[in-house]
RNA sequence: UCCUCAGUAGCUCAAUGGCAGAGCAUUCGGCUGUUAACCGAAGGGUUGUAGGUUCGAGUCCUACCUGAGGAGCCA
């Protein structure tokens, strides 16, 4: 196999098909992959990809000599090849450019015995995530793992340009963070120690030291969940500031947000277009987002419920169920943000309301069009006995948390955070029916394969 | 954990309780502008597993396995 580019000076620059309307005109080598193959008679319609890109080639019998001609005829799906030509603006093509082909060489032709798996035809969803380490070769997975990126960039760079320190908190851990979910158990030199479900407690010591931090890793929930917006491992990136009460956190949450709505759309807009999506949605995810008080938005469930919009009647005091925050949600253009919910439905290191303390300083991020919570945050317990209490009413090990009360011991302050979950962002974003398709290799419930 | 649905060719799916089928993929042949190309032909099956009802089960019944959608929980 030839990798390296070649050393004679006159061979034809290598280009990737993002770069080719930079190159109209001239004779350009490309790296990649035979996307699909039509012939019609003494014609080759060659498709390739390089990861960037597809481009249509065309060779005609009588244009190349036999050898190549052959070599193209017999190519499978998915063979890797280089193959250069003269690059030719075309109406006809799909990306406006046609690769007129010259000459090929084939790096890794797959055998018709044993044929690419993915066809262009449809695929159920369990026969894909089974070849998961090949469908994301194609363009729409591409596409998703794209945004990914830039979603992820974009959210480090929002916090790196505003004065944010980013301390990672250990993957594994002595004990549950919050006591209520599940957690994946594993052997620590013979002790039982945890997966994290959460960096929350620790970038809140890293936040009373460096003032604004962030954390940004794999977190891991043993629960059960088995729906479009759950996986076992999952993206969360958590901003905590000391000296922030609530009011300061909605304003970091609404700009955070926009700020990566708008850098997806502008530098994944062909993206989002090849996934379908709609550019006006994501242009109206701009600060300021709607607020409303949990109180609020109970008043509108109840009243959706009495004009027939929600079968289920809601009872205040709960917390929102899958159809209520859909419904929600669905009232508005962008992410709605419920705050002060009842601290009964809340973790147990929520700082209380001193206008009603039976209600939490908290703020869940609702995304419009159904995606439901990306974001819950709250303002935390900075009292060293009413921390306590709330430990022990919980029936939490108080030893575990003897670090964490310390933080109340030591120049205590008030602060906030919030975590937020990445691939529910990205499935909103991309507007995905699951969130299966937003990470490269989904863990969920039943499949921790490939 | 609960509710609902599904499992038939490599893939996507048909088949009133009565001969196991189609499209795509693969192979062969045809076509000098194809757009998930098209036209012709060929090969391809332990109908998820185990049991039961029946003259006869892909189809009906029971259990189990696997997956999907939803609920709860959460990001």
């Amino acid at each position: 196999m030839q990798l390296v580019p070649p050393s004679d000076p006159h061979a034809a620059p290598i280009v990737s098909i993002d770069q080719i309307a930079h190159h109209d005109g001239q004779t350009v080598t490309l790296r990649g992959w035979l996307y699909n193959l039509r012939e019609s008679g003494k014609l080759l319609f060659p498709i390739f990809r390089d990861g960037t890109g597809l481009i249509q080639g065309v060779a005609h019998k009588a244009g190349v000599s036999a050898e190549v001609f052959e070599a193209l005829r017999s190519l499978t799906q998915e063979s890797s090849l280089q193959v250069t030509g003269r690059v030719r603006a075309d109406q006809r093509a799909l990306g406006g450019f046609e690769l007129d082909i010259e000459s090929v060489t084939v790096l890794h032709r797959i055998p018709e015995s044993d044929p690419y798996p993915i066809t262009p035809k449809e695929h159920g969803v369990d026969f894909l995530m089974e070849h998961r380490h090949l469908w994301v070769r194609s363009t729409r997975q591409a596409a998703i793992l794209r945004i990914r990126a830039e979603i992820m960039r974009a959210a480090q760079e929002y916090f790196d340009s505003n004065g944010f320190i980013r301390t990672d908190p250990p993957i594994l851990t002595p004990a549950a963070c919050e006591g209520t979910s599940t957690l994946f158990p594993v052997d620590y030199f013979g002790d039982e120690a945890f997966l994290t479900q959460s960096g929350q407690l620790y970038v809140e010591a890293t936040a009373l030291a460096l003032g604004k931090v962030y954390s940004f890793g794999p977190t891991f929930r043993a629960e059960k969940s088995k729906t479009r917006r759950h996986l076992t491992e999952f993206w969360m990136i958590e901003p905590e500031v000391a000296f922030c009460d609530l009011d300061g956190l909605l304003e970091l949450a609404e700009n955070f947000v926009s700020h990566i709505a708008q850098s997806v759309l502008a530098r994944r807009s062909p993206e989002l277009l090849t996934l379908g999506r709609d550019l006006d949605r994501i242009r109206a995810i701009q600060a300021p987002f709607p607020r409303l008080s949990y109180d609020e938005a109970a008043s509108m469930l109840q009243q959706a419920h009495k004009d027939g919009h929600l079968e289920h009647a809601f009872q205040y005091g709960d917390d929102f169920g899958s159809p209520d925050e859909t419904w929600l949600s669905s009232q508005f253009d962008r992410p709605v943000m419920v705050h002060r919910y009842p601290a009964a439905v809340k973790a147990f290191y929520m700082q209380p309301d001193p206008a009603n303390p039976s209600l939490a300083l908290c703020v869940d991020v609702l995304a419009p069009e159904g995606y439901g919570e990306i974001i819950g945050g709250s303002q935390r317990v900075d009292d060293y006995d009413l921390l306590k209490s709330r430990i022990e009413a919980h029936n939490l090990p108080i030893e575990a948390f003897q670090w964490y009360l310390d933080l109340r011991r030591y120049g205590s302050v008030p602060h906030s955070g919030f975590g937020m979950g990445i691939e529910r962002v990205v499935a909103w974003l991309c507007g995905l029916e699951h969130v299966r398709e937003t990470i490269p290799f989904a863990r969920t419930l039943n499949r921790i394969f490939p």
